[in-house]
DNA sequence: AACGGAACCTGAAAGC
DNA sequence: TGCTTTCAGGTTCCGT
């Protein structure tokens, strides 16, 4: 699930849910998703501490407590974050729970497939000096930052990879995924198996429009969904061309094809990315 | 240094 | 009805 506009979306939940509250209770099970740290650790780090805010970068989270230190948390494949009634169970997939201090619902993380992370920076760690190692390397953040096709240009220069898999490197823009890099590359009217290094200026502004776009398009399909949200509903493919291999293009009507580019799918039109 | 590929995991859906 | 295979929106490590 989670890309930059997933993470922002939930962050936005996050903020609603825990700034201001404090922690009046923390569960965190034994579990992978724990690197580094220890459910004690993180239990005693959690607990009577109040939240001031809920921040990102890139991929990840960061829930910021009232003592300066910080919650940090990536939500990998899987991982996601929710509201539960206090009396509801956990489940298998659960790896962080928050009771919060007066009546309010728990707050939740879930993680079946357990890529994601969750750690505490102490307070003198991010405070004072560099960033933790996991934020150290992130490139420009699109929204935060925007995204600059200068930039961009000179990144890609004598780049031999593909483009869709080099948008893929996290520290050419923090945040861009599979889905955003497929979406914004059939935007921009470009061959997913160009070399980034080949791109033109003016290809390159056709691709950052084309990031602008669809990360835009996928933010604000998630507020709506929000809005609507009634217990479980069929997801929906709200994408262009992602997930719709076999399907006319929605440009130009020829048959979308699906290709593996370092391990992961792309989905492209053949006749209209050139 | 850059690159391709495997590894890390679980679970849902499709195929047989 | 099972059993098997495929696939998943991320990162990291390893050998070349």
């Amino acid at each position: 699930m989670p890309e930059l506009p997933e993470v922002e979306h939930a962050r936005r939940q996050l903020d609603g849910w825990l700034t201001g509250k404090t922690i009046a209770a923390a569960h965190a099970p034994a579990s992978r998703v724990l690197r580094p740290g220890t459910p004690a650790a993180l239990e005693k780090a959690l607990v009577g501490k109040k939240v001031r805010a809920v921040e990102r970068r890139g991929k990840w989270l960061r829930i910021v407590l009232d003592d300066g230190s910080t919650l940090h948390s990536h939500l990998g494949m899987t991982g996601k974050w929710v509201q539960r009634p206090a009396r509801e169970p956990a489940t298998k997939a659960e790896k962080l729970r928050l009771d919060l201090a007066g009546r309010h619902p728990t707050v939740r993380l879930l993680d079946p497939r357990m890529f994601g992370r969750l750690l505490i920076v102490a307070a003198g760690a991010a405070g004072t000096s560099a960033e933790p190692d996991h934020l150290e390397g992130l490139g420009p953040d699109p929204i935060a930052d925007g995204i600059d096709p200068d930039y961009l240009l000179r990144e890609l220069a004598g780049s031999r990879r593909s483009i869709k898999e080099r948008l893929l490197d996290q520290t050419l823009l923090a945040g861009i995924g599979n889905i955003q890099a497929t979406e914004a590359l059939w935007r921009a009217k470009l061959d997913p198996r160009k070399r980034a290094g080949e791109l033109t200026l003016k290809e390159v502004r056709a691709l950052a429009s084309g990031l602008r776009w669809t990360l835009e398009r996928t933010l604000a399909a998630q507020a709506d969904e929000e809005i609507v949200y009634l217990g479980e509903r069929e997801a929906k493919n709200v994408f262009k061309v992602y997930g719709r291999a076999g399907e006319p293009c929605p440009r130009c009507r020829y048959t979308l094809t699906r290709i593996i580019q370092g391990g992961r799918s792309t989905t492209f039109c053949p006749s209209c990315q050139v």
